[in-house]
DNA sequence: ATTTATTTATGACTAAAATCATTGTTTAAT
DNA sequence: ATTAAACAATGATTTTAGTCATAAATAAAT
């Protein structure tokens, strides 16, 4: 399932800097560094599973991972996409709750495991840590307030438009100018709230009113300023 | 627009006892006393509009309250219900940002505004009340999670049987046995994210098959079991 | 009490997106 | 290199839910 290695060291990590952990005192970040328990993940394997108990949060220091919830019929709900230096995890963890949606791997990842007692020593006695968390959630829900309207309200289209702006601003882009990530149109679809086939129909659409490129699963965003009129985003 | 009255006592308000402000000290209530200041809202009336800059949080003492975010097309997408003894405003105070939704009153309310500096200075004292907050956003967010999910995934009628079963619960029940609020179908509609006409169709259909009854803008409950077969809520 | 406005109800029609089916293409496995 | 599996593309069809229109019923206002 996950092989063990070498871990990254918490004091060098980059990641760290830009994340929730970036104001832990130095014997808070040795502290982390012997508790922490880190592991190579493959592509499709998964991280933690909807209905599972937590027992800690995960830090990722590679990789792309995708957070779903599974609905009736199998289907998956994207819920967010994690990267590099994004802490997964804790929602549940925090709020003492089972885990309400899967962490699988999209791109070949190494993640971090933070246990429970450690994470939550390190939240009550860091006030900075304890703010920068609800600060993360609070902007976590109004993503996730702003998607339920969207979805809604908006047509797929638009919707497909937003998606994409999305995911060229978190992946950034390659060389080549495009979305530095190779996501399937049924991730896209899961993202979006759609159907597989729905999403393979209006990608087609944009590529035809030259608003993206398509080549395989890279996607490279043509007319920005085009996408963002057709995702009707006005703020 | 609201008009001053003798404000509720916290320190006897027997909603706080149910909230994230019910471990505070004896001398933070009455800091709290001195510094709210307690508005009564007549139905219609706006307590906060998105896009304003939020200067603290709303505690409810009384009435009914509801959150919506503002579609292109004016449509309302009503993102969470309140009443007596919720916190509103919290989570634009947190992330410094400004409101995304806007409350508003269902039902005649009394609403105390808790300034930001007390509220803040209260966050960074109590840690009990942090937590408390870090929990309050963790089960926000998972709810507007599921509800995305749900919206993307599940027919209008499982929504709106749902969403029947959270207003059963939310409100509770009066005398008849109805739910224990006057909705309108339109916010029912937004609630659930669809079209009035279609939530008049959904509800004369449930009413037909004998699972809710009908008079004016109470419900009843008939089936329960029966809804939330319905509503394909398994867990 | 009567008028006016708002809300609820119902029908007819349209549009959007899902589903089903099939073929081509890329990617992974042996 | 060849086969198998997964993924992408496209067409045809159906389903779902939205829109428009109009009438009945409630609620609010004078």
């Amino acid at each position: 399932m996950k092989s063990q290695f070498e871990n990254p060291v918490c004091d060098e990590c980059r990641s760290r800097l830009g994340n929730v952990f970036c104001s832990l005192s130095t014997a808070q970040i040795n502290e982390m560094d012997t508790e922490k328990n880190c592991s190579i993940y493959k592509k499709g394997q998964i991280i933690f599973n909807e209905g599972n108990k937590p027992a800690g949060v995960y830090c990722i220091n590679k990789g792309k991972i995708k957070i779903y919830q599974t609905g009736e019929e199998g289907k998956e709900q994207i819920l967010r996409l994690a990267k590099e230096g994004d802490v997964l995890g804790y929602r549940a963890l925090i709020s003492g709750e089972i885990y309400s949606g899967t962490a699988a791997v999209m791109e070949d990842a190494t993640v971090c495991f933070i246990p429970k007692r450690t994470f939550f020593e390190f939240l009550h006695t860091n006030s900075d840590l304890s703010t920068k968390m609800m600060q993360l959630l609070s902007h976590d829900l109004r993503e996730a307030e702003s998607r339920l309207t969207g979805l809604a309200q908006k047509p797929v289209r638009e919707r497909m438009a937003e998606a994409l702006i999305m995911l060229n601003e978190f992946y950034g882009i390659d060389n080549d100018g495009a979305i530095n990530a190779s996501i399937s149109r049924e991730d896209i679809a899961n993202i979006v709230g759609t159907a597989t086939e729905t999403t393979i129909r209006i990608l087609s659409d944009f590529k035809s009113e030259k608003l993206i490129e398509l080549a395989g699963k890279k996607i490279k965003i043509n007319n920005h300023k085009g996408l963002i009129r057709t995702a009707h985003i006005f703020d």
